[in-house]
DNA sequence: GTGAATGCAAACTCTTTGCATGACT
DNA sequence: AGTCATGCAAAGAGTTTGCATTCAC
């Protein structure tokens, strides 16, 4: 992800709040940033950390109660990778979204998007009952640092 | 599934856990049967509610810990779905296995299975540079009732 | 007899909430 | 001015762990 890209979502999230009759206080701004230049798979801990490592001094309950608010509004996507609590990441305007691969020994988390994937997940979706608004897929395995070097 | 299937899960567990070199305690194989009863999509609480209805008055963190022995030999399914905690289920051995849909309203949590989904989750796992060794697909939305029914 | 498993309770982590203070519009 | 948001600290839920006792092999 671009630069560019980057801006475009603290800002354009900034923009959606405030239409929303949201404030935009500084705190609020200070974690929107710090998600953004986080980006893919944070927790709420690893927000506060890059917080005060910025010199920040936001508090950990705004944090929370903003990734809800985020989250309320379709501006963050959260999901569980199983270990290590609640994990968010930025949510694109555009529908593109990706999925997650987790090394169960070492716990790194990569993304991946894959068309055939989307299409069986949509496909499928039309076929139940429910009224599927969003999914998750998360695959589990051994990265390759950790196969060669266990 | 049928009760054929529900006791084999039950008494494979149990032949796993000797040959591997474990014991199978009362408080373990009345937990492992609680398992077999509830099936699909349960959490540790749940097991206890169960043994508790049945008369067994097996510690929470017994539940935890043979639970964290299924999960590490292979024989529970562990996954989330966002609220209420952990959820686990029997493995079947065969390698068949299915995924959750969950309302976002009621909580409700169904089960699905779709090949072409397998097809493309196995297609891409062989593309990544880990060794994949499992998979959770979980779909959120609004189930019949709580759509007619707000 | 020996080591594994249990039960209880305390500890821990993550997350939410109450309430008074402070800040945006 | 009025309300929304913050910060702190306490509360809560779920899960893990230490330790003495009990039990399976």
């Amino acid at each position: 992800m671009d630069v560019a890209t980057t801006q475009r979502w603290a800002s354009e999230t900034l923009a959606v709040l405030s239409a929303a009759g949201h404030r935009n206080s500084a705190p609020r701004e200070e974690i929107i940033q710090a998600i953004d230049r986080l980006g893919c798979s944070i927790t709420a801990r690893g927000i506060a950390d890059d917080l005060r490592a910025h010199g920040s001094t936001v508090g950990l309950a705004s944090i929370y109660r903003t990734l809800e608010l985020l989250d309320r509004l379709g501006l963050v996507q959260r999901f569980e990778v199983g270990e290590g609590g609640t994990r968010y990441e930025p949510a694109h305007a555009g529908g593109e979204h990706h999925h997650h691969i987790v090394c169960d020994s070492c716990g790194k988390v990569e993304a991946f998007e894959d068309d055939a994937l989307e299409r069986a997940i949509s496909h499928l979706s039309a076929q139940t009952d429910f009224a599927v608004a969003a999914h998750d897929v998360t695959l589990h395995g051994e990265c390759a640092q950790c196969r060669t070097a266990p």
